[in-house]
DNA sequence: TAGGCCATCTGGTCCT
DNA sequence: AGGACCAGATGGCCTA
């Protein structure tokens, strides 16, 4: 059967092969390299500069004359047909060699730097999306869907004009996420908003959100239900979805059916920014509260004026920010409205989401 | 152990 | 010519 298959489709393979060879003959050394790909052994594999060497000095049209050598024949897999045409092979010298190396080696400290920029923007871009962690990042790919669904939904609320509902806004984060990432998404939203409403309900209103981005009741029943052991704990350990059971509130249920466990030790949810449904600080703000950092902020929502969902103490007054080396982390949220007594400085804000 | 994620190397292509 | 960008390949690490 298999030899069959072989008989057959190993003709058609080979003149497609020929075909493609004759192709790229123009091209030079990319036939030859990929054939040398394909036949070498480990020991070449080993020093892949050499191919790369050659590819590219003969790019580059070195003038070594004195090198013009015999032209290697490119043969195929009988052996018995030279396929190359084109320029000539040049030989390499060791100092064409040593050239070629250090191109190479420049071009891959290069690349490296490239990607570590990369790295560090796609850092950048995790902490302003509505779940972070040191700990526990997000994979690229993951955080890029958050970024981009949570864009998404800012924008919705800019065109709706009203608050969404918890639920509808976890779906529009979690849309296309992996469920680990959703679950830490909706991890994120339910700790937060446990950490408010303990908050409020425990100092009399202290931070008091007038103009929450989102609908009330959710919290208004889960302020009601702050006896519960669940809401007392204090700590960030809790089974959500018995949790979402116990207190009937639905908006982090999450479907695919697993349950998600906020017990592990490198869960941060405090880290998270802003995934403040109340649009206010969270644990952290008590702190700083009561190391006599005590701001008071309330956000403003209505029509066009939202507060950042995620971000919402970001900004100074006007969407001035301070400068510095986490400008970077600031989106260009303008139309922030904050409402508070002073202008709490960015950085230090950003310490208190992300210690 | 398989699969996911990541860093790195590499060659090709395009642009200045 | 050289740099930037891209995608494929590869190997390491981690986790379920």
């Amino acid at each position: 059967m298999l030899s069959r298959l072989f008989s057959e489709v190993l003709p058609d393979v080979q003149r497609l092969a020929a075909d493609w060879v004759e192709d790229d003959e123009s091209d030079g050394c990319k036939v030859k390299d990929e054939h040398e790909r394909c036949h070498l052994g480990d020991d070449d594999l080993d020093e892949p500069q050499e191919g790369s060497s050659r590819a590219e000095s003969e790019m580059a049209g070195d003038d070594d004359e004195d090198d013009e050598a015999e032209e290697e024949e490119c043969v195929d897999e009988n052996g018995d047909k030279p396929k190359k045409r084109g320029p000539k092979k040049r030989k390499m010298t060791a100092a064409r060699v040593e050239r070629s190396k250090v191109r190479r080696m420049k071009a891959n400290a290069r690349e490296r730097t490239r990607m570590h920029d990369l790295n560090s923007a796609l850092d950048n871009l995790r902490k302003v999306v509505p779940c972070y962690s040191k700990t526990q990042k997000l994979s690229k790919i993951e955080t890029l869907r958050l970024a981009k669904n949570y864009i998404l939904a800012l924008g919705e609320i800019l065109r709706n004009g009203k608050r969404p509902d918890v639920v509808t806004y976890v779906q529009m984060l979690c849309k296309g996420l992996s469920q680990p990432t959703t679950n830490l998404v909706a991890g994120c939203l339910q700790l937060n908003t446990r950490n408010f409403l303990t908050e409020q309900c425990a100092d009399g209103s202290r931070f008091h959100m007038p103009s929450s981005p989102f609908s009330v009741h959710p919290y208004s029943y889960r302020c009601s239900r702050l006896s519960s052991p669940h809401y007392q704990s204090g700590s960030s350990a809790m089974n959500l979805r018995a949790h979402s059971y116990s207190s009937g509130y639905e908006g982090v249920y999450l479907p695919g059916g697993t349950s998600p466990e906020y017990n592990s030790p490198d869960y941060e949810g405090q880290h998270s920014p802003p995934v403040c449904l109340n649009g206010g600080l969270s644990g952290k703000q008590q702190e700083s509260s009561d190391n006599d950092r005590n701001y008071h902020y309330s956000m403003h929502y209505s029509g066009l004026t939202t507060s950042r969902p995620g971000h919402s103490l970001h900004f100074g007054p006007s969407g001035a920010r301070s400068g510095g080396a986490h400008s970077e982390n600031i989106p260009p949220f303008h139309d922030v409205h904050l409402h508070h007594d002073r202008a709490p400085p960015y950085e230090e804000l950003n310490a208190f989401f992300h210690n």
